[in-house]
This record gives C-alpha cells, structure tokens and sequence, in this order.
DNA sequence: AATGAATGAGGATTCATTCAT
DNA sequence: GATGAATGAATCCTCATTCAT
C-alpha cells in the first residue's frame, strides 16, 4: 500500500534541510546526501523529487523569498501608514530571516545567482519587491521615496553581510541602525 | 645555473589568473588547473609555489585588499582635507576595485570567508580599515563620525553586492549614490 | 525495493582482493583502484564501503589475523594436551597462513605497523596472543614457558620472514625446522 | 673553477640521509626530495649522481650490510675460538645495527626485496654470509652447525623484527635472548 | 513510494624525473 | 658541478546521478 500524498511532505523537509544544512555548514558546500539525510530520506529520493541538486536549492531559496515576504505582509498589516517603510526594516530583521542560518543561506544563494540563471531572476524578483514595497511605503513620508527605497535596500544587504561573516551585531543593533538612517535621510 | 628569479613572477601569474578566472565564473568553483593553465603552467607548479589551493585563493583575496588600500591611498593623497571621506569613496568604486571581475572575486571572497579562519581574518581587517579610514576622514564633517562610517561601510558592501548580480548600476551610479547619501547625512 | 545485503558480500570480495593484490605485487604498493578492479567493482564503492585505503588494508589485516586464529583454535582442538605447543606451530605453518600469497601480505603489514596506529596495535595483540597461547602450551612440557615461547615466536617471525623473501623453504621444511627447535628446547 | 672530488662525499652524505630519513619515516614512504634536503642537497643533483630513487636506496641498503659486515669482523677479531658465534650475534646487536633508525631502515629494505630483483640478492647475500659465518664458528661447538646457524638467523631476524614495531626489548635483552639460545643449542 | 547499489567524471595533491642554464 | 624550474602520470577521494528492485 504506498503511501500517498507524501510528496509535499518530502518536498518541505528538503526545503528545510537544505537551509538548515548550508546555515550549518556556512556554505554552498553541501551535498546531496547531507541534506537527504538530515531531511531523513536517501538522496536517490531527493533527486526523485526534485530533479536535480540545483532545483532543490532553487526550492530553498524560494522558501526563503516567501518567508521573507511573509513576514513583511505581517508587519504592514500592523503599521500605521506613516510607519510602512520602518514595518519593512523591522521584517528584514525579523528572526525568521535574520538568524545566523537564514543569513548563510542568503549570502550562499548570492553566489549561486552569479552562475544560475534562475537565482538570479528570483533575487531580481526579491530586489525588485523589495524595493517596490520601499518606495510605495516612503511615499508619504520623503521627498525621493525612489532614491532612498535604494539606499535603504543596498544598506540592508549590507548589514546582512557583516552579519554573515560573524559581525557581533545582535539583529536588534542592525534594525536600530537601518532605522536610524531611516530617519535621517528622511528628515533631510 | 638554472634559471631565477620566476618564483614572484609565477606567483603573480596565479594570483592575477585565479580572481581573473573566479571573475569570469563568478564563483568560487574555480580548480587549480584552470587557474594554473589561465596562468601558462601546470596544476603541480601552481602547487609547488602556493601549497595549496587555498593559499592560491588567500593570495589572490590578499592581492585585491592591498589593490584597495593602494586606490584609497592615492586618492587620499590628492583629496582636500574635508574632502577625505568622498575620496574613500571614489577608491572604492574606482575602476581596479569595481571591474565586474573584481567584484565577483570580491563576492566570492566573502563566501570563503565563512568557512576558512584566514579569509575572515582579512575581511574583518579590510572592515577595520575602511571604517577606521572613514572614521577619520568624517571627524571634520560630520556630528557622529563613527556612526556614519558604520553605515557608509555597509551601504558600500550594499552596493557591490548588486553589483555583483548584474544591476545595471554603473559604477559612476553606484559612486554618486554613496556620494549622495554622504552629504544628505552629513548635512542631517 | 532495492538489491539488498551487498555490503557483506562486497566488504568480503575487497578484502580478498586487497590480500590478493598486496600478495601479488609483493608490496603496499597497491592502489585502491587496482583492488576494487580485482574485487570486480569501481574503486568509489570501495571507498564507499569502507571509507578509505587505510580501512581497507585494516581490515585485510584483521582477516589474515582471525584466519590464523581460526586456525589455531582447529589444531589445539585435536591436539593431545602434551602436543598442544606443536599444534600451535603447525597452526602457523598451515597453508592458510603461509601461502606465499598471506606471508607476502604479512609482512607487508609489519610495514604498515610502523607508522599505522591501529596496524601497530593488531600486530601487538596478534603476538600477544600467540606468545600467551604458546606459554599455555608450553606449561607441561617446558621448565621455563614463557622464556622458550618468546623463542619460539621470534623464530616464527623469522622463518615467515626468509619464505617472505623467496627461499626456496617449503611449509614442511619450515614446520619441521619450528618443531625441532622445539623439542631441542623442551630438553634442555 | 669546478669542485673536484664531490662526487664520493654526495653520494655518503646521499646514503647517510636515505638510512636516516628511513629510520624517521619508519617506511619507505620517503621522498627523493626529502632524502636530498636532508643531505644538503637538491633532488637533481640526488638524480644526477644515482641515477633513480632505486639506485638511492639500494646503495643505502649496501651500505647497511657493509656496516654489518664490518662489525661482524671487529667483533670476530676479538673472540676467542670457542666464542667466535657469541661474537657473530654480538655484532648482529651492536649499536651500529641495531639502533632504531637502522632497524626500521633494514625492515623497509625487506619489503623492497620482495619487488626488487638487486634488492632480493643483497639480502640473499647478507643471509649467505650470516650462516656462512655462524656455521664456521659454530663448528667447534655444535653437533649439527649448518642448522644451528639457520635457526640463530631466523631468530635474530624475528628479533629485530619486533624491535621494529616499538617492543620494549633493548638490545641488551635482546642480545641476551640470542645467547641464551645459542647456549642452550649447544648443550642440546 | 523508496532505497541500497553502483559508478563516471573530476579534483586536489604528490612525486620521480627531466632540462636549461 | 649544481639547481631551480617544470611537468606528466598517478592516486586518493568525493559526489551528483542513475538504476533495479
């Protein structure tokens, strides 16, 4: 009697353990079997199910990109409308996105997207939102929400990075830093 | 007597081969005999004068550090005193720095900086030194010297990570970008 | 499901193989690919099986050590109580153990002892056990056992050692010349 | 101006150097490069005056027999006649050949016998001359001398054999153990 | 659905040896 | 006489992927 409907639940748990594996390991040096294993099946399973290892990483980063988007729908929907842009700077921060294996595995797919086409159209598609939900959340508040959407999103990447590479910043040092140049250049 | 003297000149072969070559594949998944035939010689030369593979890397991340250092010098020499912060940030995105090809090694860089102790060694030293040259530079012109620098580091990183992914950006856009937020939180 | 329990079955195959080989090519010089071809399998499966060359000479040298066991423990079981020191004797001259093939490999592994931990401690508990066997033996026959098993021992080693090396000593010469000494000895 | 007479003293210090190194290295597993350096000199050169690593180790192991041999005769020199076979195993003991370093070379040269056709006949040769020398000295004290001298040359031989793989025997216990034997041979 | 079995392709590294100077 | 330079050929090991069951 074969089990059935098991391929969603196989599919989530390679999700996971790909990002838990590459937040653990601080690197795209991951295997296969590594991540079957820690998801709790064979590797040949995992290829059944996905393909191919660059597919099953695709997959993670796509689970990453809607958390993130997940979380940012939930801190709109609490911000009062003069507050959206900082509801956006909070969610980036958030433990979900933020915590040490988040951020590895975000840094690790950068480098993927420089070789993979398809990595590369998702992180265009999550600058690209990012910054759309920027601007739209600066508009009632800067004179050039476009301009400072930019800086905002190419700041916070970069807090992301000195966080990757072991910067003793706590998560609530980098929101209150990206806040506070928030507030700055929107009063200039 | 045999012939001299090729020690340094093998080294510098490799060295401008491998972030030539982890340019042209923006990633770190470069082998040594790639780099050794882009540099004109055999895989077991390249280990003779390096070691190993990753000194061959360490090497060529210690070469783009000290290319950095040797921009920012230059521009400081010719900068007016409350000009220095701009000036940093001109050597940042200065040609030798910001090619497409140095940015990718510079990226891929910050990836074996996760997993190998030497090349985070020397990524927290190029962080101490930017901040710490930014500190200064920004003591005449700005109210929290220290707080901006913090930022202008991470907007900086910011900046070449998307260029990294093929933005559009040029790097006078990136230049005035940065250059842009400098004054508006100078002023502010 | 998939093709089940190989893994006994290949474990064995490459053992054989590897005593085989080493006997053959009269070294440790042997490499893991021309084992695994032997065993009739890729040199990834081998690998795969037991994790690497040093497991898999371990493990040919744990073979040749319970084969001697096995055949001692046969000998002493049809050995008279005042015959039990020559059964041991004849235990190690028994073609399983001094096949040109087994004291090529033997010896080839005195060498491994030399600078492999677990090698060493095999060899070590392999003499333990001999010299202990043959004090036992030797208690109703001989006015000093101990003494005259550690004799006994090196003159085994010694004659493994000269067959190792191609002379033209049969098993029979070898066994006949073990046993007299022996009985010299008793006399004494 | 050319060195003159370099030739001879290379090739000692050549020899010198492959005994030591073997002696530290505990196996054959020894460098060209390693033994040159060791002897001051490039591998190159090491080449240029052997012809081959073979040639290199096979004149250290001449060279080992030769010590042995010239050992054999000082301490023959200086027995009487009825104690010419206690001065033969004395020698076989002697610090000069027995030291830890020439008992791991002379293991090594073992296992190069069994590949090796020049190899093979220096040893055939050493056992020649040991027997010869024991069944001569022998002769005055023993009933059956040329066996005797067989079973004195496997013992010692599975002496050093355990003296290679870290048994606490000195050469002093050793020694006696042979003597011991001999002695009671003779009386038997 | 699931997996143990199996491998081919490749990658870092080592080393004896050759050669130009 | 002497050596730095240079390499081809190996060797161990890894891993994504395929397949039979």
């Amino acid at each position: 009697m074969p089990k059935l409907g098991m391929e969603p639940i196989r599919r989530e748990a390679l999700v996971r353990a790909t990002i838990d594996e590459i937040g653990d390991a601080g690197s795209l040096h991951v295997t296969v079997s590594q991540i079957a294993r820690r998801a709790g099946m064979s590797s040949a399973l995992a290829h059944h199910y996905f393909g191919g290892k660059d597919q099953i990483f695709l997959a993670a980063m796509r689970r990453i990109l809607s958390d993130f988007g997940a979380e940012v729908r939930v801190e709109l929907a609490n911000a009062a409308p003069d507050r959206r842009a900082e509801a956006i700077i909070r969610a980036c921060f958030a433990p979900s996105c933020f915590s040490p294996r988040a951020i590895s595995a975000w840094m690790t797919f950068y480098v993927m997207a420089q070789t993979n086409a398809e990595a590369l159209r998702l992180w265009q598609l999550y600058q690209w939102r990012l910054r759309s939900n920027l601007t739209h959340a600066l508009r009632p508040v800067a004179s050039d929400p476009k301009a400072l959407a930019a800086t905002l999103a190419a700041l916070i990447d970069g807090l992301y990075l000195r966080s990757a590479l072991n910067d003793p910043d706590t998560p609530e040092t980098a929101t209150r830093h990206a806040l506070s140049v928030l507030r700055l250049l929107c009063a200039a």
